[in-house]
DNA sequence: TAAAAAATTTAGACTTATCTAAATTATGAA
DNA sequence: TTCATAATTTAGATAAGTCTAAATTTTTTA
């Protein structure tokens, strides 16, 4: 077993690869608020237990053992986040410190019977998708609606960020998952973007909410 | 707050305070399984805390702080097995070592929805009681079933063994929570006993089974 | 393309929790 | 009540994970 230190980087360094191919020390560092030094530590013991592909100064990727790590705690994550939500009824904004603490729990069991019970969901609370126990899931095809142009429209399918200002923002605004909206103006200043919402009612939102706010295609 | 370390101490002492007064070093080094140097070193790290009453070479108490966090722990660890066994449908003898990690999730506000969603169960699997929200329970008035005699009868309503082999063997046996038996005869030889079940079936059992066996009053 | 700036790594130190071995204190049997 | 034994504590060491400061490598930019 890997300690839970060692889990949260790989978890980190999983995220952070979407964007890019390799990695880097002081991108680890920011996302886990530690050091770089303290990165170059770690990096070098998920290397020796090969974890991860590390060339000194050249950043990291995961090798499928540490992405099997990465994917299963990332499905604890969102099985626990879930369950938050729709079984002890938290909102969405409330779930994620939780969930980082519950998904350190180590049985497989547990997750597979926890996913039973909740009768295998596709996807947590801010819309992600959830791995199956075989770590597998379709890579979520979701674009931020600052993609979209003038009469474009959909339904609010996901949030890139997880903070709970920003999500309770969102609900404030009747901006959840599940809501349709289509773009009525943007802005040319300053980006932001007047939507309409199902009842017709128009938003005003800025270029930063709107880069956060994922629709289906 | 403590340290997952700091946690398992308070949560041994609490349970061997339950026999004694004062809890002594090597107790506790052999619940932890660890050295007494390095029980030692957490007491006097406890003490420093105000968790726990410490006079060297004298063993320990816990203080009304250090009681309110072991209580609390308990809380956790019991109403998380009550959910594997209720929700999950995991056997008591399987739920053990997964409640005690998430006995150490944080969140206040998690635990008493989960109490909640469960409708406040007041024992979990094994038979001991739950703490409310304010640490409140009633001792449980229970005795093994070896102080018992000839002819008496009872139903079976904890067990002081939480091991799965005799947890299994109970299991097997049918002798498990809410079973009224009746003791049909002691053998003085090794204080085996042969008890009725219900259904009239007799078993015999151990005089250790017996000890760890508990009945109504 | 060389110097400056940024990124990364190394060196050495600290904390927590553990250990072994040695020293000290308490206990109980003669 | 003394002395052997058991229990406990102290001293010193180790491993994991982190830090600061210094050194090194890479990247940028002029």
């Amino acid at each position: 077993m890997n300690t839970l230190a060692e889990e949260n980087y790989l978890k980190s360094i999983y995220h952070l690869s979407i964007n890019a191919e390799n990695v880097s020390t002081n991108q680890i560092a920011a996302s886990l608020n530690t050091k770089a030094s303290s990165v170059t530590d770690m990096l070098k013991k998920l290397a020796d237990k090969a974890l991860i592909n590390y060339t000194k100064y050249q950043g990291v990727s995961l090798t499928s053992s540490g992405e099997k790590i990465a994917v299963n705690i990332i499905r604890k994550h969102r099985l626990w986040e879930y369950f938050l939500v729709e079984k002890l009824k938290f909102k969405w904004d409330q779930v994620h410190d939780m969930a980082e603490e519950m998904e350190h729990i180590s049985s497989a069991e547990l997750i597979d019977r926890l996913d039973e019970f909740m009768d295998y969901p596709q996807h947590d609370p801010h819309g992600e998708p959830i791995p199956d126990c075989n770590g597998r899931f379709k890579a979520s095809e979701l674009k931020p609606i600052s993609t979209l142009s003038v009469h474009d429209s959909g339904t609010i399918s996901g949030v890139r960020d997880h903070s709970s200002s920003f999500l309770q923002y969102l609900e404030k605004q009747q901006l959840t998952l599940g809501k349709k909206i289509s773009i009525m103006e943007i802005v040319e200043f300053d980006h932001s973007m007047i939507i309409q919402m199902e009842n017709k009612k128009e938003i005003h939102i800025s270029r930063e909410a709107a880069n956060n706010l994922l629709i289906a295609l």
